[in-house]
DNA sequence: TTGAAAGCGCTAACAA
DNA sequence: TTGTTAGCGCTTTCAA
């Protein structure tokens, strides 16, 4: 079992060198024979020497760990990128200390703070609402999720890892555009959101390219992004009389609460209003009908996000990366109508 | 902005006072006039002094943090518990630090030798491998989820939180009985995971308590427990011929599984087969037909894991504390036969 | 190639 | 009530 109290000197003692030695050994640091290196080696093994990262860190001046925040981490989108992000930082030697702000502004300083007090290598922030004008006076490196990041100007501090929103827009505006939808409408986030606002734009842009166009008083604004808003809209646009043929949800879960209202009334998708959703949650192939949705990569977008951050960390950005992840449209039947069920 | 670099020299000097007035001011500790507080406070506040919690941990012998290790977080089941662990962490200032290991014994060392190098305040594991026997030799609080603990004798370092597994089996049991099965089959997880394995028990004792005798062919270890292993299971026990009227998925991932596979086959449910799954995550409703499930309570589980954790890490407890969580059953159509759609 | 020693920022024992 | 100081375990000059 790893003894919790053996230190450097009981290493060196039993190696019969100097604390020193046993530092630049372990960190690969100066020269030492090899044969220096063996015994300090076997004494690491013998005693089970774990270096306390607390006294490292201290000495650095930095621990080795990164801060993660999130709104909310059992969000499939938030969860599933961790993984692939915790992954690639534990293979540096990173861990990651987690926190859920569910949006709330006061709760996010107060993680930031906490954070400051760690000491952490670097910040991965996910959908913040926080200044970004704020982060770049840190000097910490802060790598921002799903987060619109004025490129240029910020220094090798800060970067951004994202899906093609522009893409989503696109994607979502061909596929309803081929089903024949004349009257598209929009489930978006509240207004405001960068991320979902860069897609309404690429959908309504693309859309007038294909020769239809989104009418403002479609594009719609619930107060959350959950199935029950998604729910709550349609059904108050039905209320509403609010003619349309097909829905660009921005969250699935939006989608699939849309979906629910229209069954409720009695609309038929695909055939009377083709519907596609945004994220490919694991939901989505169940809902009913399974749901047509742009499908973002939040595996990718994690393990891309522990590549850079480590590049950050180890000082070898110029500037800071700002990457764009593919997003692809998965099909199901919420759009499968005569003309495109190839 | 909160400036990494003021110290408490800083800030003893700022106020007027030593060093050590300032560290007790901010924990509270010893005695110190009104005023001298006032001063100390105005100065961190003036300066924006943020205690480096490296140095202090370093000269706590431990850091302000929890480790946290679970198979995957983007587990549902773990991501749920996660928020409110680490929320009911956080209010008392502790960190969390995630780990997945993949149920991968080899990267659960790994995890456990990193949160030893950062001397963490107390481990959470959820759902492990590693040997307790092991862990008791740790003198760090570890908490276990999901995880059958012996009682006694381990000390107050060592404690478990999980849900009521008898009673998960029991109620299964009860709906599937009520459904009239007579033949009633168990998709449980790989043999020796200690938790599937209580409910199974306790499914098969309530049933016969209740004159339904569960036969061990139709006991069913699929290689994993997620769709694709409960519908591959379900499609294998149709082609031998494995004749049975009532399903119990101990997932509610299998159970789906097991539902595709039913439906392909054109069994009905829940005419033909009733189906119990386990957890009832989002996703349960969503279902063809909608799953009646066995309802865990992650918020609770972490909340409990919370409260447990900062008492062990206290000192308060003499003893280790086991606490089992209420599950419930979540009736939907996938056991809606005409006896008990009441 | 190696060792001695300073010091990272903090808390707590001891003195005053 | 407050101040002085040692020392937590490590890395990194500086000297040898």
């Amino acid at each position: 079992m790893t003894d919790t109290r053996v230190t450097v000197r009981e290493v060196a003692r039993a190696a019969g060198v100097s604390v020193a030695t046993v530092s630049r050994v372990i960190n690969h640091n100066g020269r030492f024979s090899a044969q220096t290196e063996a015994r300090v080696r076997d004494a690491i093994e013998r005693l089970h020497y774990q270096p306390n990262q607390l006294a490292r860190g201290l000495r650095q001046q930095r621990a080795e760990a990164v801060g993660v925040i999130v709104p909310n981490i059992s969000n499939e989108f938030f969860s599933r990128m961790i993984v692939t992000l915790q992954a690639g930082l534990f293979a540096a030697g990173l861990s990651i200390v987690i926190y859920n702000t569910n949006h709330d502004p006061d709760m996010e300083r107060q993680c930031h703070a906490s954070l400051a007090a760690q000491r952490v290598s670097g910040i991965v922030s996910a959908n913040s609402l926080e200044d970004v004008r704020v982060a770049v006076r840190r000097d910490v490196p802060t790598l921002y999720i799903d987060r619109e990041v004025p490129e240029g100007g910020l220094g090798p501090n800060v970067s951004s890892v994202m899906s093609d929103n522009v893409a989503s827009g696109r994607l979502a505006a061909q596929e309803l555009a081929r089903c024949g939808c004349a009257r598209p409408m929009v489930l978006t986030a509240t207004a405001g959101f960068p991320v979902t606002e860069v897609r309404t734009r690429s959908f309504a842009q693309e859309l007038a390219r294909l020769g239809v166009s989104l009418d403002e008083k479609r594009v719609i604004h619930p107060p959350a992004t959950d199935f029950p808003s998604g729910h709550d809209a349609v059904t108050a646009a039905l209320d509403a009389g609010l003619d349309f043929d097909g829905v660009f949800a921005q969250t699935d879960r939006l989608a699939m609460g849309a979906l629910e209202a229209l069954r409720e009334r009695g609309v038929r998708v695909p055939q009377d209003v083709a519907v596609v959703g945004h994220d490919d949650i694991l939901l989505a192939r169940f809902s009913r009908p399974p749901l047509t949705t742009i499908a973002q990569d939040p595996e990718r977008i994690g393990s891309l996000a522990a590549q850079i951050m480590l590049q950050m960390v180890a000082g070898e950005l110029e500037q800071g990366r700002h990457e764009l992840v593919p997003v692809r449209l998965v099909r199901r039947e919420s759009t499968m109508r005569g003309q495109n069920v190839a």
